[in-house]
DNA sequence: CTTGATTAGTGAACCTTTTCACAAGAATGG
DNA sequence: CCATTCTTGTGAAAAGGTTCACTAATCAAG
């Protein structure tokens, strides 16, 4: 059996979205090499990386759009409506809790906290915002989530991860600029927008494209 | 001569975050298993990322870390102020005009256009809003910019970016969900939300760790 | 001055990922 | 039924990246 290269899951969610797209154009049928295209992608890159789950093809055919994109919705877990808790009422914050892809992909609030007394108990986006506090509480009601969204400020960004820890949520999206210390088996994925524009002043300044090929 | 990976050049930035870091607090020494810890990495990998560049180090002791972090501005061509231009004032554009981490890593929005007319010649942030119409005006005076930060609605993004490219801009941040078809010379850097909570979704269902080790 | 402890720099080995090239299966037209 | 064209699935080769293991340099203590 084939070790599946992390990054080949990464990419089942790009090929997923672009499958989307066929869907909603009302393409039924697309070819490796098609789709390869809209992707920007290798044709024989995105053959492996189906292989590495199944065989959702047909020779001489192509694959069904709809067919593949709910056999990879399947392999990703994305067959469902993942819940979402926003940790820090910020610029950033309310900008996540009102950002339609997320919604249009299956992600939805369904709880924000924030430290400020002020706005605990106001509605921002049509979300109530509660205390951090009140975790536990809270993710025994409607407001239960399964992947924390932490927007807060550096300051704060441990120790809300350590709430989130221990209210029992396994996996966070993590835009403070902070490297959270968690248990192993507490999955962690790092946005900072700083990093891509580096990129972009090195391309700049040197003229060699650091740019990443996929959108991450 | 070595071909330098792509990566190893986006690993830059993170060390030269991290080492902004020891800087502010005092450290003025620094060894490869030290920064390693830090960033999650491996120490020989540390070294050798450096040594595509130079070298920075003094053997028995470590590195110094003002003068590796100003070695490492000077390779990413980040010992300078970026400007930038916004298009697209919606809840995510506010929520970057106001984003701390951008000036405090020297990224500085001088503009920021919106169709919207109504918006148009208000003030958001601080920031006058002008008409992507008038790019080019606005780039021959102090609104110049080096680098666009595209959070349009994905209808207008295409549109965009032919106006930003057009203007004479060589670099775009894009925050939509649209693959932008730009010239040769153009870099692109697309930045995709939900494919990182994709990731999380999949090592939550399967069990199995995708997430990324260093944030991007 | 010598010894021992550190730590950067680096060639080589190792591992991972991408791409190639072709066999196998499917549709079409005669 | 056969030939042709298309396109997937996949072993193997190539490319790319990471880690190891050792050398060279530095410092401190005896």
């Amino acid at each position: 059996m084939h070790k599946i290269p992390n990054i080949a899951v990464i990419r089942l969610a790009l090929y997923a979205k672009h499958l989307e797209m066929l869907h909603n154009d009302g393409v039924e049928l697309v070819s490796s090499v098609k789709l390869a295209k809209m992707c920007g992608a290798n044709p024989a890159q995105i053959r492996k990386d189906l292989a590495y789950f199944g065989q959702f093809g047909v020779r001489g055919v192509g694959y069904y759009v709809n067919d593949l994109l709910n056999a990879l919705k399947e392999v990703m877990g994305t067959n469902r409506t993942w819940r979402l808790g926003l940790f820090g009422v910020g610029n950033l914050g309310k900008a996540l809790l009102g950002f339609e892809q997320f919604a249009q992909r299956g992600f939805i609030f369904t709880a924000a906290f924030d430290k400020d007394i002020d706005l605990v108990g106001t509605e921002v986006q049509g979300m109530e915002i509660s205390q951090s506090e009140d975790i536990k509480e809270v993710i025994k009601g409607p407001g239960c989530f399964d992947i924390a969204v932490l927007a807060t400020g550096a300051d704060r960004a441990q120790d809300c991860a350590m709430r989130i820890v221990e209210a029992g949520i396994h996996a966070i999206l993590n835009f403070t600029p902070v490297r959270l210390v968690v248990p192993e088996n507490v999955f962690v994925e790092n946005v900072d927008f700083t990093v891509r524009l580096h990129a972009l002043c090195y391309s700049l300044t040197t003229g060699s494209d650091v740019t990443q090929r996929h959108p991450r």
